[in-house]
DNA sequence: CACTTGACCTGTCCGC
DNA sequence: TGCGGACAGGTCAAGT
C-alpha cells in the first residue's frame, strides 16, 4: 500500500501524537509462523521519544535507545484512536467502515494516556521489529536501500548515477527499485513517467541527460504533490486517524485507465510492465 | 553479476 | 447468484 507519501503522512500524524507517551501495553494477535513477524520485546514502560520515516519504513523512537521499525507493505495500517476525541454516540473514528480493533487487527499498543495505535494488516505482509536505535544501519534494507528523495544529497547528479547501475532494465522498473531512490512505489512512478513524457519501456539505457534530468524534478514533484494531498487511497491506505488521502483526485496516470490524458486527451491505458501494472498515455510518452 | 519470476497473504472485483 | 481468475500500493529469495 503505502509509498513514501502514505507513510510520510503517517508519521506527521504520529507524531503529533504519541511523542511523549508511554506504553501501557502491547496486545498482539498472531499466531505459529505468523507471531514472528511482530517482535516487540521491550517496549512496555517505554515513552515515544521520536516518530521517523525512512524510505517506507516508520520508526518509533523509544526513550531506552530502541527503535520499532514498522514496514506496512501493502495493507498496512497503523491508526491512533484518541480518548480526548471520542464522538458521542459513536465509536471514536467515524471515517473507518469497523470500530477499532477489527479481524485485520495483529498489534494493539496502549498508552499512558487510554490511546489505543493499532497496526492494521489484512494480507500480513507487513511487520514490526525492534532494534538499537543506534544499529538500524545493520538492518538489511537499510544497508541497501537508495538515498531520500528529499534529502539535500540527493542531487540530479546521484540519482542519474544511480539510475544508471540498471541500465539494462526498463525505466518504470528503475524506479522501483529502492537502492535507485527510496520510496517510489507503482503509484508515483507511473505519475512521475507521466510527467516526463517517457514510456514506461523505455531502457534505463536510452535515457537522454536532458530526460534523466526531467525525470529526476519529477519523482520529487510526484512525491510532494502525493505529501501535500496526504497519499493516494485506492484501496487500504488511510492516514493514522483512518482517514482516507485524496492524492489520486490530482493523479494524471494512476488509476486513470480508459480516461482523458489531462495533457492531449487520449485515453491512458493500463499494461503489465515487468510483471505489475503501469498506466501512461500513448500518445504523450512515446517509446 | 544482471535481470526476471515467484512467493508471501487475503479480499475484492470482473467476466462468463 | 456462483465460480474461477486476475488483481492489489512491496520486497526478497530463487531461478535463468
Amino acid at each position: 500500500m503505502p509509498e513514501l507519501p502514505e507513510v510520510e503522512t503517517i508519521k506527521r500524524g504520529l507524531h503529533d501524537v504519541l511523542v511523549g507517551l508511554t506504553v501501557d501495553a502491547v496486545d498482539i494477535r498472531a499466531e505459529g509462523r505468523f507471531a514472528q513477524r511482530y517482535q516487540l520485546p521491550d517496549v512496555i514502560g517505554r515513552e515515544v521519544i521520536d516518530v521517523r520515516r525512512r524510505a517506507k519504513v516508520l520508526l518509533i523512537d523509544l526513550e531506552n535507545k530502541t527503535s520499532l521499525l514498522f514496514h506496512l507493505k501493502m495493507t498496512g495500517q497503523l491508526i491512533y484512536e484518541d480518548p480526548t476525541e471520542r464522538f458521542a454516540g459513536g465509536h471514536p473514528l467515524p471515517s473507518l467502515k469497523s470500530p477499532m480493533p477489527n479481524n485485520t487487527t495483529r498489534v494493539i499498543f496502549s498508552f499512558d494516556n487510554g490511546g489505543k495505535l493499532y497496526f492494521n494488516d489484512m494480507r500480513r505482509f507487513g511487520w514490526v521489529f525492534q532494534l538499537k536505535t543506534n544499529e538500524l544501519e545493520e538492518f538489511p534494507f537499510f544497508k541497501t536501500v537508495g538515498p531520500e528523495p528529499f534529502d539535500e544529497n540527493f542531487t540530479e547528479e546521484v540519482f542519474a548515477k544511480n539510475l544508471k547501475k540498471r541500465k539494462g532494465v526498463m525505466v518504470k522498473n528503475a524506479l522501483l527499485d529502492q537502492t535507485v531512490v527510496a520510496g517510489v512505489g507503482n503509484i508515483y512512478a507511473d505519475e512521475s513517467l507521466w510527467l516526463s513524457k517517457l514510456h514506461p519501456k523505455r531502457l534505463v539505457s536510452s535515457l537522454t541527460d536532458d530526460e534523466l534530468k526531467i525525470l529526476y524534478g519529477a519523482v520529487k514533484q510526484a512525491l510532494a504533490v502525493g505529501i501535500e494531498h496526504k497519499g493516494a487511497s485506492s484501496k487500504d491506505y488511510v492516514n493514522h486517524k483512518g482517514e482516507a488521502g485524496t492524492f489520486l483526485d490530482y493523479a494524471n496516470a494512476y488509476h486513470h485507465t480508459g480516461l482523458p490524458c489531462a495533457r492531449c486527451s487520449t485515453l491512458i491505458v493500463r499494461e503489465k510492465i515487468g510483471g505489475r501494472s503501469a498506466h501512461y498515455c500513448p500518445n504523450c510518452q512515446k517509446l
